[in-house]
DNA sequence: CAGCAATACTTGACATCTCAAGTATCTCGC
DNA sequence: GCGAGATACTTGAGATGTCAAGTATTGCTG
């Protein structure tokens, strides 16, 4: 099935090409299936602990996030960026934060196409309750690392996130 | 607006307790943003390639893929489990491959509370075509790494998923 | 300045997802 | 065997999510 047998890289030189290949794949495929699963395993976590202690949700808790780091307020497209979803399911939950008050969307009289969402002050209060308890789960959840395991991980997922950005398809020579 | 430069690099001692608990609970928020962001990188490529390339999704793949391990069929709750999602969910997943054919119910004589989801051959036939270029998207996308840092992601990740098992919220000493 | 492509958001159709409640079916103890 | 509780699945409501198409506004170009 895998018709691209192209070494992947220089190895030391003491296996044939066929099983050096194969093996790269499965660790590949090991590699991003314990990637999805230890993410899954953590958003859960955080996700049932946002429902279960402020009723609310990821989405909701990371948009606010954002906001709180933007006292001038953010564009949508700007939310839509950092939070890293498309541009429509950020009117959802502008929507629905909006309604309940927690945050304002103010035009901008420079651009009548650009809406600047701020949090609302209650937004704010509401916000840094939550923060608090969030950052705590956190640090209990990855507190099952040794801060040197921590700081190899984030070293090595810095470089996978550097190297996927730029990353748009080409197969390695 | 990012008002922590705070230096995260290689700190060597001198620091007081209460700077170096921060800094842990620094890295652990990081490391977890990070986490994430190379997880939904990653995802979002091959959501992208299956749509485009198959017009199917992720979870039906998902399924599919959980399905052509066991030829004797899995239970849906098995599903469940194996794709950490909720039963709710396999069942509408399930509704929608069975409809187009791909997969297919089967009652279990011994226990008739029990679905057995089985492949159809139409199915097989059309994982085993989707297999094949998921695996090259994967590795491609990790080949970005070397082997050896790989191998270091996996071993890290694969202690992170161990011991996120078995926690259950206590706090570290 | 007219026209048009680009930009910023919203909307609607669908596909996941979770959670809680509902329906069958099993199992076990008495 | 029978009835309570556990187990297996489905259903329905609500929140995300994507994509494509639609609306408003800007800004560029001739």
């Amino acid at each position: 099935m895998p018709r691209d047998k192209a070494a992947l890289k220089a190895f030391p030189a003491a296996l044939d090409a066929e099983t050096r290949v194969h093996d790269d794949h499965h660790v590949s495929l090991r590699l991003w299936l314990r990637l999805l699963s230890c993410t899954n395993q953590v958003e859960g976590r955080v996700r049932q602990n946002l429902q279960s202690s402020f009723n609310t949700t990821l989405p909701r808790f990371d948009l606010m996030a954002q906001l709180e780091r933007a006292p001038q307020g953010l564009k949508m497209s700007e939310l839509s960026q950092r939070m890293m979803v498309t541009g429509g399911n950020v009117t959802g939950i502008t929507d629905s934060l909006e309604k309940e008050g927690l945050v304002i969307r103010e035009v901008d009289s420079a651009d009548r196409r650009v809406y600047r969402v701020k949090l609302t002050a209650e937004g704010e209060r509401q916000f840094r309750r939550m923060a608090a308890e969030h950052e705590r789960w956190v640090v209990d959840l990855l507190g099952v690392l040794s801060p040197r395991q921590k700081k190899q991980l984030l070293d090595l997922l810095g470089e996978l996130k550097e190297r996927l950005t730029g990353f748009n398809g080409e197969r390695q020579p």
